[in-house]
DNA sequence: TTGTAAGCGTTATCAT
DNA sequence: ATGATAACGCTTACAA
């Protein structure tokens, strides 16, 4: 590899010189200038970023470290992570904790993680990155799963209860609020929800915007059409059975994610009651198969590649001391028309 | 940050000695190794990766070249890529060339990619990783897209034409030998096809994958319940629309991807035919939202993960030239039994 | 405007 | 069995 030494000899300049003009720092004469340039243009010269990198005690990469790459919310975050990225000259140096695989979705607490992390994160601070992106699997506390003292990093799909943290999430209370003010103005007043696990910040977070809405707009809140289910595909199928078999059935279901949304779309098939026309499903997330489901779901997008691009910005923003950082920035989920409702039938 | 000199001294030692006994090389009597240890542990020294490539030459990192993370194929290959690495001690340096977002899907053919690449690959070159995978988003011909000099490279869900290069794939032909054999074999002799572009590989493997099988079980080859789909969900629905129309319908209809089989099975839900009870589908890829459809879908699935697993070891194979690494890995596909597919009724 | 040289944290050669 | 030291490719104070 022909290194800066290499371009000085040819150039009949000192090594300094030659780093001089590779980083427009000092000053150094036009001609020289340009004949050091040419120089490395004839010798299609790359600078080393290692040596680089071992001099001044910054890699310009940053470790992301995600639970598991695999999980849907992953590659669009790790995505808007590298636009950003790229634009402002870091690498990302990615490490999957794999932890679907390794512990299965029941497992998922803080505690087992906090078992696979150490060599992970080891592994990670020696090859020295200037910062950390932490990407969770769910929205949860993982508190103690980064050493605290490590590096600077910013935690996206998750949350510590730790001071020093930065966080980007998005706003689950004001999804849910939208999605059933959504509902009602189409005139449903009976709206059904199927919850995810209530241990999770986002089921409470998503049932208080439901609740919230419900009460602003005068509705009765009536306990027996939320259905507390599992995020899985089988409960939402058999909580919609339910509801669909109740006397004066829902006329409308917020599904809390669109695999459930899903399993209500099949209960409703297979009992033959026609969505939209029947009964009207929103979903949430926005998964891509929402719109290969008959018929094509409603649903809540989540704002994953804003939440990898602010993820990154907060990041660099932090290494660069520029200004103050938001500590726990929360995006905006939008909500996508397709063709699970219709108007609540006059009545 | 504690280094080896630190240790040295602490214990008294050279640094020589001290990478001695982190290395496992040189003669060390055991009690100095025993005190040097103790210091190590005592003072949480942690090697720094960054000196150790610039001096060695070798990072231990390997980059991956994916043309986009987002696409359903990139995130398994991944994780199996990772899996491989972790054990063998080395890390990922992710680049993502984001070529979905920045060109649209019909873009994606070499000539667009290779612009994107340089400054990618020049990037991934300074980083000094030790060898390349590429991962492709679509099966197809990337020659020219990384420089032929630049490092041992194996590509994954592509190909090239350069001698040098190594691949790992899945074997189209027999996926789709299978998957038509398992028709026939409950039953069903008008086996319609909804393929994929025809400028595709693997439209023509698994064509002629089909082909053989309709021939190996003397069926008679009727070219009209052949449709030249998109890959996209309309081109399935329309297509199983049309076939649906005929005088002597399909009993069965293979489609290429389950994107196209979902349409399917949206035309035939607009049209009363009942799956699998009327009609039969089988489809491609095991994309996660198959076994959300009504019904779930039996499709063939790709050995995604495998292929990661395969291209790292490869790698890795390669890069220590340990024995002779197969220039052409092909994978094999499993059939996915789900609910979309019945016994042709008795005629 | 340019050059000299020390130093970043390692490894490995050659002495001892 | 252990130590001194040059070298990896770069940046940067300081000197010239």
């Amino acid at each position: 590899m022909t290194s800066i030494k290499d371009i000085a000899q040819r150039a009949n300049v000192s090594t300094a010189t030659v780093s001089y003009v590779l980083n427009g720092t000092g000053n150094i004469s036009e001609k020289t200038r340009a004949r050091i340039l040419q120089v490395i243009e004839a010798m299609n010269y790359q600078p080393n970023h290692i040596a680089k990198s071992l001099k001044l005690k910054k890699t310009k990469t940053i470790g992301v470290v995600v639970e598991d790459v695999t999980s849907f919310n992953s590659a669009e975050i790790i995505d808007g992570i590298n636009e950003y990225a790229e634009d402002h000259g870091f690498s990302l140096l990615l490490t999957n904790m794999r932890v679907l695989k390794r512990l299965g979705n029941e497992r998922i607490d803080t505690e087992h993680v906090r078992q696979l992390a150490p060599s992970a994160i080891k592994e990670i601070l020696s090859k020295k990155v200037d910062g950390l992106i932490y990407i969770g699997i769910h929205t949860r506390d993982v508190t103690g799963i980064i050493p605290d003292n490590a590096l600077p990093t910013v935690y996206t799909y998750c949350y510590t209860t730790n001071e020093r943290d930065f966080f980007v999430n998005y706003n689950d209370h004001l999804a849910a609020y939208e999605a059933t003010t959504y509902l009602i103005r189409k005139g449903h007043r009976n709206i059904a929800v199927i919850s995810g696990l209530f241990n999770s910040n986002p089921s409470r977070e998503r049932f208080n915007g439901y609740y919230q809405a419900i009460m602003d707009n005068q509705l009765v809140f009536d306990p027996t059409i939320i259905k507390t289910g599992d995020w899985e595909f089988e409960s939402g199928r058999r909580f919609t059975a339910e509801l669909l078999g109740a006397d004066e059935p829902p006329t409308a279901i917020l599904a809390m994610n669109d695999i459930m949304a899903a399993g209500a779309m099949s209960a409703c098939a297979e009992q033959g009651v026609r969505v939209p026309d029947d009964i009207s499903i929103v979903g949430f997330d926005d998964r891509e198969f929402s719109s290969y489901l008959n018929p094509k779901l409603t649903t809540m997008r989540l704002p994953l590649h804003e939440m990898g691009v602010e993820a990154m910005r907060s990041l660099t923003d932090l290494l660069s001391q520029s200004g103050d950082v938001e500590k726990d920035k929360k995006l905006q989920c939008t909500l996508i028309e397709r063709n699970s409702v219709a108007p609540a039938k006059s009545c």
